[in-house]
DNA sequence: CCTACATGCTCTAGCGACTAGAGGATCAAG
DNA sequence: CTTGATCCTCTAGTCGCTAGAGCATGTAGG
């Protein structure tokens, strides 16, 4: 039927790593292929968008629980829609949450490379600062 | 001569857990304290500080080799700052991309919520979008 | 003074999400 | 037919913690 192809060929359309991919199998994020002869994996153009979405979700920052539950729910897509939202909601507050953070951190940086840039004070203003006012985040945790 | 704690207490006042300053000891961001009679640690003041340092640093995304150069650094002030500064810029970029990822992930996922979230079709748009477009994150790394 | 119980110690093992390497089989090209 | 790339499984390592076992101390109440 459609052609299949061996994991090398995959890792290379996907940008996933060939151990990886097979991690993913183990932890079953991917259903295990079928084999060749010589006991190979030969996959689908269905399992390379699968890890096409997979991949692009990390990268994005969902962690492989989340991606789990999403793709269980996207098999099986009759109940599915509304829980696939709460899942993207709630890791949408995620997002949200560490933008903040970051930014608040760059602008803590900024500050350490502008005041200690004039470089002539023997003792370094960074380790204060750090030490010290990045109290604006304690409690964002 | 100054007052020294014990680990507990250095917990509780830097929100760092007992068995994570025991681990910066171990792979070498603070130095080992010295013991009381039954060999227990005892902490200064500057410990304390030191470790208010690392949390703040770690809570603002610097991985523990960039804090152990920045420690390392203030450790011996003079020829320093440059070279603090090299690190916190370079850090600085870092947090630059991080945030761009961040925020193109933000768009993504929201324009996920929306697309889904008026629920009628039966296959939801996710999977989907997360396969086929996200492309544009592709060479970011 | 004795008993609880909290706190400390060391040591080992586990987590997530990979990554790297050993040691061996198989394939495709020259 | 040999070379080199690719594949297989398996084990162990990475980072930054976190949890637990099993034991030794410290502190407070009765």
């Amino acid at each position: 039927m459609s052609r299949t192809v061996p994991i090398g060929t995959v890792s290379r359309e996907t940008g996933i790593k060939v151990p990886t991919i097979r991690y993913y199998e183990e932890v079953g994020l991917l259903p295990s292929p079928v084999r060749t002869d010589s006991n190979r994996r030969s996959y689908d153009a269905a399992a390379v968008q699968r890890l096409r979405f997979i991949r692009h979700a990390r990268e994005l920052g969902f962690e492989v629980e989340a991606i789990r539950q999403l793709l269980t729910l996207s098999d099986q897509p009759d109940r599915s829609c509304a829980e696939v939202d709460v899942i993207a909601r709630s890791h949408l507050a995620e997002i949200d949450e560490k933008i903040a953070r970051l930014t608040a951190l760059r602008s803590e940086v900024q500050r350490m490379v502008d005041e200690g840039a004039h470089g002539r004070v023997a003792e370094c203003r960074v380790i204060e600062v750090l030490g010290d006012h990045a109290t604006c985040l304690h409690e964002t945790h």
